[in-house]
DNA sequence: TCCTTTCGGATTGTCAACAATCTCCTTGGA
DNA sequence: TCCAAGGAGATTGTTGACAATCCGAAAGGA
């Protein structure tokens, strides 16, 4: 008798290594452009230098490194332009996967996006630790209205390879205070333009909201320019 | 002194392999599905297994093969299904790469649009290679009015990771005999568009050449369906 | 005849050693 | 003091051999 389908949960070493370095990149213990060694690595995790190297080279395929051959590879770094850019694919993207969440959110989901709302008021509600909200928070909403869209190829693209990006930047780029309660206000429109499944109203709330983080990026930058 | 950056030209044998591999993937050399030995492989080009598994494991977070470990790897293929989300993103996106490109698009960059719709004229005016207008020459257009936008995430997103996966499925779902004349039209129309500067109709437009061009998939698909 | 089991053969995963290349420090000169 | 050339050390690229795993064919029983 077989388990529940054992290719699953039996990884190859690669496979781990591959994890490990990806969630490490994503979760910002690896600083962007630092330079990632494959002796350090293989010594660390205890396995070869051959698997160690397939999983960054499938690390490279995915974007997360850049590889310079016979000098080694580093953390991708995305420049300021690039960021930026991110957030305009961001906001059609995520604006059409809002409209879709609209339409194809069972009302049980809709029931779970009222629920995480609520949590975030609470934790919103008291303004200290407002950067929890933002940060962890924040792409809980978003991760939850794009899994809604029930567009598989859409939420692998935001949630496995755009997200993955971001995400290595919001402790770079931190918000300004006033952002948290707006930000909570633009979910609560935005919630409720899906629950009346109002789906052109809940993309342009959606797209509005991306635009205004950025926004508020770009802002937050051209001070950093002005202080120096 | 040296040369201009020898290390663009000097490639490692893992890089070669690798972009020898994905042109023929997505140049359909090898059907969607079929499995790639690494021995066969290893041999056809000279190289040992080393580099080479590393190009597959590139190409494996490049999404374009997928790999089952203690198994081997597949060439990705498609679903129906997920080729129409392909669609509806490729809408979203290359609608709003549409509108950046009647902003910041060149005089010099819509005359060669033009030059390349009047080549496509001549050859859409006899009738019997229409394959050809559709297939490699609908991509150009598009391609240049990506590469237009001028927002380098954007078109790294289109023409470097989502045409690759179109790509591979043209010569499937061939199109229905009107199908060039419309597209020509339609694509005569965007860059018309763009050469007015009107942004909101250039994507409204695109939106509505890529979505017609969807549609016709999918009718050639129920069609196929009703015949079995 | 069909299903289960078992056993080669083939394929993938891993390792350790060797070769090629780059980086950085040192040295020498202007 | 600054710059250029050279070399030692470290790092990456490559190979071949070995181990682990899977697939399919043959054998046995119901």
């Amino acid at each position: 008798m077989i388990t529940s389908d054992p290719r699953a949960t039996s990884q190859t070493l690669s496979d781990g290594a591959f994890e490990r370095i990806q969630n490490a990149i994503i979760k910002g213990q690896i600083a962007p452009g630092t330079r990632i060694s494959e002796q350090y690595l293989s010594a660390t995790f205890g396995i070869g230098r051959g698997p160690l190297r397939e999983a960054i080279r499938r690390l490279e395929g995915r974007r997360l490194v850049v590889r310079i051959p016979h000098a080694g590879v580093r953390v991708a770094s995305l420049s300021y332009e690039e960021l930026i850019e991110l957030y305009h694919v961001r906001e059609a993207l995520e604006g059409m996967a809002c409209r879709l969440a609209a339409q194809n959110m069972t009302d049980a989901d809709i029931a779970g996006l009222r629920e995480v709302l609520a949590m975030h008021e609470q934790h919103s509600g008291l303004q200290s630790n407002e950067s929890y909200y933002q940060q962890e928070g924040d792409l809980d909403i978003h991760y939850l209205i794009i899994q809604g869209c029930k567009n598989r190829t859409l939420s692998e693209m935001l949630c496995g390879d755009l997200y993955h990006l971001l995400r290595m930047y919001r402790y770079r780029y931190s918000t300004t205070p006033k952002r948290p309660q707006q930000a909570f206000a633009e979910h609560h429109r935005i919630i409720q333009a899906i629950a009346d499944r109002d789906g052109e109203l809940a993309e342009m709330l959606m797209r509005r909201h991306i635009s205004a983080s950025r926004r508020n990026i770009e802002q937050r930058m051209q001070e950093s320019k002005t202080h120096e």
